[in-house]
DNA sequence: TCGGATGATGTGAGAACTGA
DNA sequence: GTCAGTTCTCACATCATCCG
């Protein structure tokens, strides 16, 4: 079974995108190219060999995905560094860079990673297809054909207008362009004197966004970030590299729909501090964008355009990637034939596939922010009001086994038990679980976490503060009135969180600054924001983590001894609990408060 | 900046080991 | 020596920032 997954990275350019599909194309020009001239490049004459007889049966009988890609050629010797990789895919060619890479002038070819998302990009457009069997055989399709046969532009930013209205099409057909146009005509009709989106309020609600593989920065914590630094190499730094993978996907995906006239690139502004702050990547839907919106969207004159959808685009990187994929799989087969929820839910049963309400609301919703259109009624039935192309899913045994990852039952116990919270927010246990990461290295996914866990305590617990994050200063600060103040430290370990003695004494520290709250110290000061009259009694302290582990109870009794104030740690699934109760009402703030009692937290 | 580039991490299959 | 279970290794899959 080919597994491929069908999410796309790296590959931007139109252009070689056109030229991966015309490689299955006999006589093209591209395929001169690489008979008479790149394939010099290839390091053995066997391998040589080899591609250039797929080359020649490429239109017939397809090309193996792994020929295409390639894979990760050393010379001997050599460090097994990629700049110092070999040419071994055809793709690896094709996409590469005729001038050299950038890093590497040497090089004409690129790596196999990206290679292997120029032929996604070019799969999910519906220009080739990749057999389901374990060679994943690709082949060019009818629509491949069609555009193919259009006249080649050397520039992304100048498509002729053949190729425009081939693209048009294809992008109707592709549930993540649809679900951007989608989210932009509605900012539009919310916002018409300001149209723009961030990319990370797209990435936001794209796809499975919170999933690893989706991961999705704050917007407007982004810009806090942005503000609070004065330096200006730090703030260029913060502009290019802070984004999560969903963020840089809507970026992707809408510069593709830019070259095509569906979107506009502007910079999006935000007042902060009375300052105008921007980041460059900010888009805003087209007339033409419309059109195409509308035309996959249907209207009483033109029927929905089908959408292309394959169980590989249902998940990347989540816990048993595998499995959610074949669950989202059938979901969206169930809803192809029934609109009863009970009925849904007996399908997936029969086929092992249930995993309790809150998992398929999670999955509907996914399914929902992936770009197919599904409506919820009121007796809390769902009617997909898309068409989709058929598309086949793959058997795969329903193991106990793996239904019993351990991470993926909690994840799923969660999504049902905590009905009042959404289940994408559920999916911070999975960011909790991450390889560890410094939070003095400040690392993005860290800071991800930190403020995912600010932005969760202040969404359901109804506590007001901010994200800190930086030296010298705690992850986050939260309060209620005057009544209690929180300062929060988190960390992202994967193997619990043991509070060593340096933790201990950063946490100590911030302790001690906010008690005394002495003008330049530390000079950060960040102790403004704990409100007026909040008393040193009523302030706390927090440790939030996946799990944790060690002497870890020593390090808060030490904490408590030392600073006379009380606190707590508590793991991120009974941090949820909490947040459950409290968004019902079920529990208020003062009974919350007083579980924070120098040990660990139970609900 | 844009459009990839890159080292790191996760994962599964088979090899090697282990102890009754 | 046998063999089921366990660990180790290694290649391949997939990021998540990073950068010329």
């Amino acid at each position: 079974m080919n597994r491929q997954k069908l999410w796309v990275q790296n590959a931007h350019s139109i252009v070689k995108m056109k030229k991966v599909v015309q490689l299955f194309v006999s006589g093209s020009e591209v395929q001169k190219w690489l008979l008479e001239e790149a394939l010099q490049v290839v390091p053995t004459l066997e391998r040589r060999n080899q591609l250039k007889s797929l080359i020649e049966n490429a239109h017939d009988l397809g090309i193996p995905m792994a020929d295409l890609e390639g894979k990760a050629v050393y010379p001997e010797g050599a460090a097994k560094s990629r700049s110092n990789q070999l040419a071994w895919g055809l793709v690896q060619l094709v996409a590469g860079n005729p001038n050299g890479v950038p890093r590497n002038k040497k090089k004409i070819w690129t790596d196999e990673w990206t290679a292997e998302n120029f032929v996604i990009f070019a799969v999910v457009l519906g220009f080739l297809s990749i057999s389901q069997d374990d060679l994943g055989v690709v082949q060019i399709t009818e629509f491949g054909q069609r555009f193919a046969d259009t006249m080649n532009s050397n520039d992304d930013k100048n498509l002729n207008s053949e190729e425009k209205t081939i693209l048009k099409e294809a992008f109707a057909t592709y549930p993540p362009a649809v679900r951007i146009l989608e989210l932009l005509l509605e900012r539009k009709r919310s916002n018409p004197s300001n149209p723009v989106m961030s990319k990370f309020e797209i990435g936001h609600l794209l796809g499975f966004s919170g999933e690893p593989g989706f991961t999705s920065f704050d917007n407007a914590e982004w810009f806090e970030m942005l503000h609070d630094e004065s330096n200006s190499d730090e703030r260029k730094k913060i502009r290019q590299d802070v984004e999560g993978t969903a963020d840089k996907a809507a970026r992707d995906i809408s510069s593709w729909m830019l070259a095509v006239g569906l979107v506009n690139q502007e910079r999006f502004v935000q007042i902060v501090d009375d300052t105008e702050e921007f980041m460059p990547q900010g888009f805003k839907i087209t007339l033409l964008g419309e059109q195409v919106l509308k035309r996959a969207r249907g209207n009483s004159s033109n029927g929905k355009t089908a959408k292309n959808v394959d169980w590989r685009m249902l998940a990347t990187k989540t816990a048993n990637a595998d499995y959610v994929k074949v669950r989202r799989s059938y979901t969206l087969k169930a809803l192809q034939a029934t609109s009863s929820r009970d009925e849904i839910v007996d399908r997936l049963e029969k086929l092992g596939l249930f995993d309790g309400l809150g998992v398929l609301e999670a999955d509907i919703s996914g399914l929902r922010q992936f770009g197919l259109l599904i409506e919820k009624e009121n007796n809390g039935n769902y009617i997909l009001k898309d068409r989709i192309r058929d598309f086949s899913v793959p058997a795969i045994n329903v193991t106990e086994e793996l239904k019993n990852d351990a991470l993926f039952r909690l994840k799923n116990e969660l999504q049902n038990e905590l009905t009042n919270i959404d289940p994408r927010d559920v999916e911070i246990i999975e960011l909790a679980q991450e390889k560890q990461k410094t939070s003095s290295k400040q690392t993005t996914a860290a800071t991800l976490f930190e403020t995912k866990t600010v932005e969760l305590m202040k969404k359901y617990m109804k506590l007001n503060g901010v994200h800190l994050g930086g030296p010298k200063k705690p992850d986050g600060f939260l309060y209620f009135g005057t009544e209690v103040g929180i300062i929060l430290d988190t960390k992202m370990y994967s193997k619990g969180y043991d509070l060593n003695i340096n933790q201990r004494r950063e946490m100590q520290d911030y302790i001690f600054d906010a008690k005394r709250k002495k003008p330049g110290v530390p000079n950060n000061e960040w102790w403004k924001i704990i409100p007026n009259g909040l008393e040193n009694m009523n302030l706390k302290f927090m440790w939030v983590a996946g799990d944790f582990t060690g002497r870890y109870l020593e390090g808060i009794d030490e904490t408590h001894n030392k600073t006379e104030i009380d606190g707590a740690a508590v793991d991120i699934p009974t941090l949820l609990r909490f947040a459950d109760r409290i968004a019902s009402n079920d529990m208020d703030l003062n009974q919350f408060s007083n579980k924070i009692n120098n040990g660990r937290m139970k609900i």
